[in-house]
DNA sequence: TATATCTGTCATGAG
DNA sequence: GTCTCATGACAGATA
């Protein structure tokens, strides 16, 4: 029976970390392919200056709790952190959607009661694996987990009770696989199986006297005992058993988001938060301290936040299915785990306190949810990522959504304009210049220029913006006041002499043919025309010169940097160059010693020393070194005096 | 006052 | 043909 014992002891292990890892896979990427498209630059020239950058992804906050829950960019940032809180939570209760696995007991041996060392070796191990579809349904709503309730109910009490239940089986490790319905084991049982464990944890007491723990007992002893009656040889065939068992298991298993789950934790904070519920749970002292089960239930939830702040019921994320807002369809989604939270949750109370603290508390559960983030579901447009996000006048929303020009401005000062952005407004996506005031409009684009842009570009402070569906008005006399009081240009000072209702920066900003309807529709005269063209075009020139200054400047401290970095690249070729140098002139001296010494060691046929001035080494390519005389320069000939008469001719 | 730098503007070419 | 953009050149302002 050791021998068992030690077998299934590490198959408990394994098969724990096996359902951790289980627990962990979730599908993020399936979740991020959802409904908004990948972020994108464009790139509209040569230039950085007219390259768009995605704002909105800067919005949020990334402190995971003001973001919006679809906000597709911060899901690795979720995922991320959710992937913490599981290892951080693991042991922690977690309500499984296809895989279960149960610690179901570890209870001390009645025949040798240790209150004091729930470790003790003689303590049994029973483990409850189920595998089905319970879960999932159980997730859809909370009826099926009632009505299963009642039916586990009604088939423990046919059970009969259990008397001895798991204490007549000491020293031995039990394991019961169930798969699918007819041999699965009910959460109510576990939670009764729970609450035997935490008595006995508590307690060290093994008395089994709860009438509605028994029945559970008695089946699972009933298992334990078919099981336990196999030949010890059969133990052999476990892992085909259990390969077995396991086959009968969703073949996606790996696409399972259940988790892992330690009935020790789950039993004792499920007591504690629940203690009003267990009557016999409260009759007992509380020894140690165990989060709330409910709100630290790990859930795989990818819009969940952070659940140990307890805002996980707080989150649109609890009603993702329920508003069919699933990615991969996994059922696994929103609702899912505020469901499977609640489950769970339910789980325990089925044997603690019934059905009334259930309902109650998935009622509240379901109160607790943010009103604003299910108008955010129920509105599934894409375009509520503007919902949490920072103010209109936010810093670093400096390109202008609203405006049909768009003005951006990179990280180095240099400014563009696009028209591109002008679709949006024109699509009805979104009028964002209805929501952003015109003042915090021009605010983001003008501000914080790296380029002074003196009175030409200063802020207006003007309450109209000629652009589509925004009538034009005229500057009123305040608004006149207004630029009095500031420097203004030579343009803007005609433009105010020729009665032009709009300022140097409306006229600049505006699309083509924007203005000229503008030009058309307010009949002004050739020289309004003519001033209002020169405006414009003066406008953007300016800004094209200081772009091409910045990109000039650019090119010229690229260029300066380019030089140094040549010039250290060419020293250091210079000190590796003498280096080498050096090394090669050490070598042949040394080659040239070393030829000395081996010819001075020769002989020739008349049996005198080789002389190293006529002779020489040669190694050859095959490693073979032969002594060779050495070959003096060839004797100039005639030819060659010709020939070097010929070059002196030339030269001459 | 001379000089360097910055900035706005014009002219021109290209897309 | 028009518009926009890029860029060289020029001139005025300024440090």
């Amino acid at each position: 029976m050791q021998i068992a014992k030690k077998y299934f002891t590490e198959g408990l292990i394994q098969f724990t970390i096996l359902l951790s890892l289980i627990g962990v896979r979730v599908d993020v990427d399936s979740y991020l392919n959802g409904y908004f498209p990948p972020l994108f630059d464009v790139n509209l020239g040569p230039s950085s200056a007219y390259t768009q950058t995605p704002f909105h992804s800067l919005r949020d906050n990334l402190d995971g709790y003001s973001v919006h829950p679809k906000c597709p960019e911060l899901e690795y940032f979720f995922a991320t952190r959710r992937l913490l809180d599981e290892v951080r939570t693991l042991g922690s209760p977690r309500f499984p959607t296809q895989l279960n696995a149960w610690l179901v007991h570890q209870v001390a041996d009645s025949d040798q009661p240790d209150p004091g060392d729930s470790s003790n070796s003689n303590n049994r191990i029973d483990i409850n694996l189920e595998v089905g579809s319970t879960a999932s349904n159980a997730n859809d709503d909370g009826k099926h987990l009632q009505s299963s309730s009642e039916e586990e109910r009604q088939h423990l009490s046919e059970q009969g009770p259990c008397t001895s239940g798991a204490c007549q089986l000491p020293e031995e490790v039990s394991l019961y696989l169930a798969s699918g319905g007819e041999e699965r084991v009910s959460p109510s049982q576990l939670a009764q199986s729970f609450s035997l464990e935490q008595e006995d944890l508590l307690d060290g007491n093994t008395v089994l006297s709860d009438p509605a723990a028994e029945p559970h007992a008695s089946a699972v002893n009933q298992h334990w005992s078919n099981f336990l009656s196999l030949p010890i040889t059969d133990l052999d065939d476990l892992d085909s058993l259990v390969t077995e068992r396991l086959s009968d298991l969703d073949p996606d298993i790996t696409g399972a988001i259940s988790q892992d789950v330690s009935l020790r934790d789950a039993v004792m904070a499920g007591t504690q938060a629940y203690g009003g519920v267990s009557q016999r749970a409260e009759a007992r002292p509380v020894t140690r301290q165990q989060p709330p089960p409910l709100l630290l239930m790990e859930s795989t939830n990818s819009s969940h936040l952070d659940s140990s702040s307890g805002m996980t019921l707080d989150l649109a994320g609890p009603f993702t299915s329920g508003y069919n807002v699933s990615r991969n369809g996994s059922s696994h989604d929103g609702m899912g785990g505020c469901l499977d939270e609640a489950v769970f949750d339910q789980i325990n109370l089925l044997g603690l306190g019934g059905m009334d603290a259930i309902d109650s508390h998935l009622l509240n559960c379901l109160e607790s949810i943010n009103p604003r983030l299910l108008e955010d579901l129920d509105s599934d447009s894409g375009l509520s990522l503007e919902s949490g996000s920072q103010g209109p006048a936010s810093p670093g929303t400096s390109v202008v959504s609203s405006s049909s020009s768009s003005y951006c401005e990179d990280d180095r000062g240099a400014t563009g304009y696009s028209s591109e952005v002008d679709s949006i407004n024109s699509k009805g996506i979104a009028d964002y210049s209805a929501v952003w005031s015109l003042e915090d409009l021009s605010d983001s684009v003008w501000h914080d220029h790296s380029y002074s842009s003196p009175a030409l570009f200063h802020q207006p402070s003007v309450t109209s913006f000629p652009h589509k569906g925004i009538k034009e008005e005229p500057l009123s006399d305040d608004e006149d006041q207004g630029l009095d009081s500031r420097e203004m240009s030579r343009d803007e000072m005609r433009a105010r002499a020729l009665r032009i209702p709009f300022t140097a920066l409306q006229i600049v900003n505006m699309p083509v043919d924007e203005f000229l309807e503008v030009l058309e529709a307010h009949g002004f005269s050739g020289e309004q025309v003519s001033l209002l063209r020169d405006i414009r075009r003066r406008g953007k020139n300016k800004l094209a010169a200081q772009n091409c200054r910045k990109r000039k400047l650019d090119a010229i401290t690229g260029l300066q940097e380019e030089v140094a970095r040549l010039q250290a690249q060419r020293n250091r070729l210079l000190r590796e160059k003498q280096i080498t140098a050096k090394t090669m002139g050490a070598v042949g001296h040394q080659i040239k010693q070393l030829s000395r010494d081996v010819l001075s060691r020769l002989r020739d046929d008349s049996g005198r020393p080789l002389h190293p001035e006529r002779y020489t080494l040669q190694c050859g390519a095959n490693g073979r070194v032969s002594v060779q005389p050495v070959r003096r320069p060839a004797v100039s000939t005639t030819a060659g005096s010709k020939t070097d008469k010929r070059k002196k001719d030339k030269k001459q």
